[in-house]
DNA sequence: GAGTGGTCTAGACCACGAG
DNA sequence: TCGTGGTCTAGACCACTCA
């Protein structure tokens, strides 16, 4: 340990985390105000903010301005894996599908000319009542004009690279998140045995809540092949 | 956009940003002391330190207690593929092996009696003189005593749970990273084809410098027996 | 308008690093 | 010892929400 005296922030963090793990703080409940607690603290309004800011970094408050700092309820643990979130009973969805036009960095990902017609389709998750994660996915129209995402019909390999960062501000503000929980962002890339690109999915699964699963069998051949 | 005018602490975190990336201020390079910067911003101290923190969670600059704000060498992006990261070059590892038994967490992870003999290797991996990136593997000794890890002989399956987190207060200070940037932990579990437990692994890759990425082949029979 | 959180100030004092 | 960053204070003022 470097630090040996626990400061004011850290110690006031730890028992309004006991006080809400231990059910003192109910999920939902609004906690007093920021000048009240600093009161109760006996410390400045800036360290008191500070000490929240640390819970809200770990996903147990939400701040909302205005209105109060509020318990969150305590979202299960989902695992990612295989292209779907599991268990997922209890979550609904909202999806918003769009045509766009391929530009940035979606020329690349997905293989295409610039301005080539997408369907871009905005998957935002629910757990009871409050946002869970966000997909956002890309399917070239000329391609594959009838078929719907999460099915594969053609798919011969897909490709996730996963990232570990801070949410961006909108990010942040539609998942009611703090900008210093981490988030995996997870960007997918499907193609067909002939190498076109079928879909591109960019995840944001915000880290309290959330675990990505890979599972690689290894065959015999494989073993044998390896360099 | 909710908030339309940027506040202080976001303009000089820009104005300093762009700095460093336009190469005003050059890799290694010490900047001012924070009292001067803020005369230099017309800011409080304590509003510049805000401007700051927000470029050590971007892994741009690294503060020393009682020497300074410092710019970071910019470090190459590595992929995590396959329990490997590549590129490797440049790349130099530290390694520490102790024999440790089984206790916690890694009873389930490794699926043996409490106080299995273990053989524990930490690795660090350095790039450029800086810390890059944590490994800890565990084997158990009973099982396979002359084996070295990386080797997989007879694996047939890895398991591989991904996280995003900020990194502990003694994974920060090994990794010389801010407590607020945002890691990947990966545990991987290898098991061989009786589902035995060959070898555990908890990796931490700071989100600024590496990624992790999974390739999956759907073989034909595979997606005919997806549920 | 009353109450809430968001931002910022201008200091004070402590802890660390190097000479 | 000196200069550095780390923590904290006791306010001020603004922006948002709701009645």
């Amino acid at each position: 340990m470097v630090t040996v005296v626990p400061s004011l922030r850290d110690t006031i963090a730890d028992d309004l985390r006991t006080q809400i793990t231990a059910g003192h703080l109910k999920a939902g409940a609004r906690l007093p105000s920021e000048p009240r607690l600093a009161a109760d603290y006996k410390v400045s309004t800036p360290t008191l903010r500070n000490a929240l800011a640390l819970l809200q970094a770990e996903g147990l408050i939400e701040k909302l301005h205005g209105k109060g700092n509020f318990v969150r309820h305590p979202l299960r643990r989902l695992t990612y894996t295989g292209g779907h979130l599991t268990p997922d009973t209890d979550l609904h969805v909202t999806i918003r599908t769009t045509n766009v036009r391929a530009r940035g960095d979606l020329i690349p990902l997905l293989k295409v000319p610039s301005r080539t017609l997408l369907t871009e389709s905005l998957y935002l998750t629910y757990q009871r009542e409050s946002p869970h994660s966000l997909a956002c996915i890309y399917v070239p129209q000329n391609l594959t004009p009838a078929e719907l995402p999460w099915c594969r019909p053609g798919w011969a390999e897909t490709r996730e690279t996963v990232t570990a960062r801070l949410p961006t501000p909108e990010e942040a503000s539609t998942l009611r998140i703090s900008s210093t929980l981490a988030i995996l962002a997870i960007t997918r890339v499907s193609s067909d045995a002939t190498g076109r690109v079928v879909e591109a999915a960019r995840l944001v699964l915000p880290g309290d809540r959330a675990n990505a699963l890979f599972i690689t069998h290894h065959t015999t051949e494989e073993r044998g092949t390896e360099e």
